[in-house]
DNA sequence: AGCAAATAGTGTACCCGGTCTAAATTTATG
DNA sequence: CATAAATTTAGACCGGGTACACTATTTGCT
């Protein structure tokens, strides 16, 4: 830890920590939705209310890494290259996702079992969900600022948000069905690119 | 009513219209989050089971046309001409509902109140993602057996269901603006195809 | 018409997530 | 060490949602 952050910062940032831990523990165990927040807090060792000082849904015990998923989102298209399109650099940024095994990717060993916890919770869903709808209006903002106002902003923010979304799942999915996370990671890449390709040529010939 | 229709059959669509109905009213004059279910059986003067019985989620009383609107979409997909894509269907729905002053068009007046209740609801706010997802399984799975199966399917569904829910989206956005709705009318028109020039055409462009 | 089986509605008790408040404990500071 | 500030705790409370057993009504059948 930061040896600068006092005592209290320090306790505060294990305790966090500790009670999250603990908590995906049980909810791996047992499923989402089979879990109460006391028996949370009663194995982290603190009180119900404490839980609740950290994580003001109980959905964010499990998902809480989603901000930092957005930022590096953010960064990947301000940092892009002069000349360089919005889509085009959140295409690059997922196939860095990929290429780091960042679990967002979806193609790493062990992803099926995080998605198909939160496949078994409708309350999980609901919360990613939001999350996808957190995404599309934090690159709103971003593509106003960076690209130009107007209602174009708002529409390619949700596409790209949309895309962000269902790539990793196609990998997740494939995982689910039993393919071997190898040809997965090897086909993803393809999907990636796919589902861009899309993005940036249009539908309009589909089923036509 | 049906005449076609038992007794029994007949008061439960009657009970089920009028609980919706006072329950809306009560939404309306109160907010979503200020009206407990066990006010809204009391002024139904029903059980508060009798309640859970026809919506069995509380946000059900308020958004409860939302199949119909995926059947409609549904079914103008897969009345579209030998020829058109689907995409071009969905734009020529979309005219056809704004046309009609469709409720979900968003450009009808009184629409903003509606949606204002929604907005200001964090319940019946995640209730409309569920809705957006819903849409794009159903569409995802239509297209599957309409135009083939494979990821593109899933894809192409999901764009079609973010914009079908965007378009509606900026023309209530513009009457809680204060526009007058006869100009959202008449804007509305660009703002369908503009979206779904950008759908067909592909973003590969944008911000390079 | 009358009766038995379905089915809708009711009442009640219960669980759980989430909020509020006030008191107790811990850390920071001079 | 004293005191202020911030965390933690305990406990009461609210409201949505479920389970269940019971009553009332409708329906189909003879």
């Amino acid at each position: 830890m930061d040896e600068r952050l006092g005592l209290r910062e320090r306790k505060k940032r294990e305790s966090r920590r500790r009670i999250a831990d603990i908590a995906s523990g049980l909810f791996i165990e047992r499923g989402f939705d089979n879990v109460t927040i006391a028996e949370v807090a009663e194995a982290a060792d603190v009180a119900r209310m404490t839980v609740f000082n950290y994580f003001p849904r109980k959905e964010d015990l499990f998902l809480d890494r989603h901000a930092d998923l957005v930022e590096d989102l953010k960064r990947a298209i301000r940092a892009r290259e002069t000349g360089e399109s919005v889509v085009a650099a959140v295409r690059r940024h997922l196939h860095e996702l990929l290429a780091t095994q960042h679990p967002l990717s979806g193609a790493r060993d062990g992803s099926e079992f995080f998605y198909q916890i939160v496949d078994a919770s409708p309350a999980l869903v609901r919360r990613t969900l939001e999350h996808t709808r957190e995404m599309a209006d934090a690159l709103t903002e971003l593509l106003e600022t960076e690209v130009g106002p107007g209602m174009q902003a708002a529409v390619v923010a949700n596409l790209i948000a949309t895309a962000v979304t269902i790539v990793p799942r196609v990998a997740v999915d494939k995982l689910i069905a039993g393919q071997p996370g190898e040809q997965v990671r090897r086909e993803q890449a393809d999907v990636i690119d796919q589902t861009f390709d899309l993005l940036e040529g249009g539908i309009a010939n589909y089923g036509s």
